[in-house]
DNA sequence: TGTAAAACAGGACAGTTGACCTGTTTGGAG
DNA sequence: CTCCAAACAGGTCAACTGTCCTGTTTTACA
């Protein structure tokens, strides 16, 4: 796993520092942990922090683009692209989720969401850069929906809003479900969805 | 409205405080909100800052309670308690949402939903609070869907789970759309839900 | 009117924060 | 080996944060 650099280990380093600070921005957001508790949990200097990122916000920048859409890709994607049905697979992932929750104990919710939350107002540049993870994973599980293109754009044919619909149920209720502590609020959210897209 | 006191007016400096910090909380966040940023934009002392609210907490507990909750009763609970039916009350909140948006050009979200997901993890006290907000939001609308308590809880029937969906529908919808900028998420979530509700 | 509490003024305070800066060591190219 | 840039060490620093403290004014009430 994660190898001890005795010499110097400039991409290790980095994603050693990129790895906890996913973990302490999904946990307690960006805002709320600074660069010096990072450091001090790692023991990294301050000279060699900002070596890799000479700000914060490239810190974050990094962390989303290296960490973030890659749970994303981890967590929906990849089992959506491997499930033999669209159903079943979205399934698998919510289920999945919602047995990790109920495992860990504590919600902290979707790293994505957490960091939109509170940073899509603050800077454009990260804003755009979680947008266009939030485009990719409607747009992968649209792919894997039935198309009707022939129906009206806005009725049951539309993939791409039954893929938002299905974003939006994950997000809201993992947002529910970290207020609450508890993993219900997802489960019902998603029971309720998925018997009213197996009535339809 | 806000009369402006020229002798001591307890109520309205603290109201003008609360109004202050959740419009400040809504756009920026918690953290992001410093109290001397809302004593320097008001014109407060900090002897006065400090009579009302004690500690930032207090203030978070102050605006939680009389404005994010107000905010979700005057959005939701009202309009849908007045509407004719469950679904034209429901279609009525999200499009004024919608429109209220799309007029003001930003998008801050959701103000129960941005210190849900920045607060949940940070203070026991404070999620409690929001959590019993969900819990009443999520009642009033499972009070107004038709109930049919004969079929399996799990099922068509099964009103607060429905009630979940729509306000994690809502509440995903919306931060889709604070990391888009634009209405359009929480639009297509929603019409696509309607959607599968109407066919039912 | 007298008096005590509430309401407010203004500033001090210690602790943190993110950024930066000057040196030293390492590693790769020639 | 030479040399230079990358990698890292360790500390500084000004700005800011939330809280608290002492004093003054206002208000309620007897």
């Amino acid at each position: 796993m994660g190898r001890r650099a005795q010499r110097n280990d400039p991409d290790g380093l980095r994603n050693a520092i990129i790895d906890q600070a996913f973990e302490a921005f999904t946990v307690h957001g960006f805002g709320s942990t600074s660069i010096g508790d990072l450091k001090a949990a790692m023991g990294v200097s301050g000279g060699a922090f900002s070596h890799h990122f000479p700000t914060k916000k490239a810190l974050g920048l990094a962390v989303i683009r290296e960490r973030v859409a890659a749970s994303i890709e981890a967590t929906w994607i990849d089992p959506l692209r491997r499930a033999p049905s669209a159903i079943s697979g979205l399934d698998a992932v919510f289920l999945s989720v919602i047995d990790e929750l109920d495992a860990n104990g504590k919600v902290s919710g979707c790293p994505l969401g957490n960091l939109a939350v509170e940073l899509s107002r603050q800077d454009d540049d990260l804003r755009l850069e979680m947008d266009a993870i939030y485009a990719r994973w409607r747009a992968v599980i649209a792919e894997r929906l039935p198309h009707r293109a022939s129906e009206d754009p806005a009725g049951p044919g539309d993939a791409d809003g039954l893929a938002t619909l299905v974003v939006a149920t994950f997000t809201g209720g993992i947002t529910m479900a970290k207020a609450s502590q508890t993993s219900e609020p997802l489960r019902r959210s998603w029971q309720r969805l998925r018997s009213l897209l197996a009535a339809s």
